[in-house]
DNA sequence: TTGGAATGTCAACAACACTGACATATACTG
DNA sequence: CAGTATATGTCAGTGTTGTTGACATTCCAA
């Protein structure tokens, strides 16, 4: 399991990207990188009252507006209170309003305010812009590898979440 | 910058992996990826009295044996006393042990005990195991792009870091 | 010998996650 | 209608991980 070659006893096609030696390099590749991805907006939010969880929540309400608590609470995978410590701050700053439900007034559909739209945009161009100079360095072969190998990396349900604000875009 | 056809002025060549669309989508890949990059581990250390921040640090420990402590401060980038916290808290339960430098009297080299060892494999095992599902699924040329994209992720120095890292393994 | 580098420690604090308990409003169901 | 379930919000307490700032110790090097 961990001998450094035990992958290679699938013989008959070249499994050598399947080396521990491999694994590990992705290992450090992921945690390297994904401290870059967070770097930027991180920088940005350090000014500010805000943290990496605001950033996080206001890229999916404006990702998906007029999504319910609960389904944010599914796509961020944290508990309620969390979210709601969050969610709390950002409607009292106006950057998120929170409309009742029209057909379920139990349910809270949430929305960007333009302040809030002005913040996400600040965010977002900060973080694609690093994205934008990896995946221009690294070439389009190499961009749909990258999202394939993320994909299959992700837990099923992530997946779901995944596809579906990916065809719910474009 | 964000109109979602910016990048459409390079023309000459097909640059729409490059639209803001795309750039989105591999955020949001990164987002939920990462999330299941870390899960597996997260779990075992839940039942234990560490987190994350322990994984981390015995990870590059088991990597390069005898790094001094500012060696992992600059890997892990984060500051002394939040590394100091977690180291001694590991030194204490018989995990890691530091000894001082012989040349340099002022560095300590840090080491796995075998106990330290025992739960590095325990953890690298079940995140080898996803990585491995994960590359097996994307097959070697989707990891080869999955790894060109996160090196050119990360930050000059950690893709260094990096760099050092895969050429002291293999 | 003095200055600076490497390390360790203490204290205070903040962000962000968790659990558990409870409140309220609304919706569904028998 | 009564009872149950759902969606949301809130309070209180706790834990991990990060931060700054201040200070001590050790030791190398100019």
């Amino acid at each position: 399991m961990s001998d450094g070659r035990s992958t290679s006893a699938y013989s008959g096609e070249n499994l050598l990207f399947l080396t521990d030696e491999q694994l590990r390099q992705g290992i450090e590749a992921m945690f390297f990188a994904y401290r870059g991805f967070t770097a930027d907006p991180d920088r940005i939010l350090a000014d500010m009252a805000y943290g990496r969880a605001h950033h996080r929540a206001i890229h999916f309400i404006h990702r998906a507006p007029g999504t319910t608590v609960n389904n944010l609470l599914n796509i961020l995978g944290v508990t309620k209170q969390s979210l709601n410590r969050v969610l709390r701050t950002l409607v009292a700053q106006g950057l998120v309003i929170s409309k009742v439900g029209k057909v379920d007034k139990r349910e809270r559909h949430l929305f960007l305010t333009d302040e809030g739209s002005r913040l996400e945009q600040t965010l977002s161009d900060a973080q694609r812009a690093r994205m934008r100079s990896a995946f221009r360095d690294a070439g389009p072969e190499a961009v749909a590898g990258f999202k394939t190998v993320l994909e299959a990396m992700m837990d099923t349900e992530m997946q779901r979440a995944y596809t579906r604000l990916k065809e719910s875009g474009a």
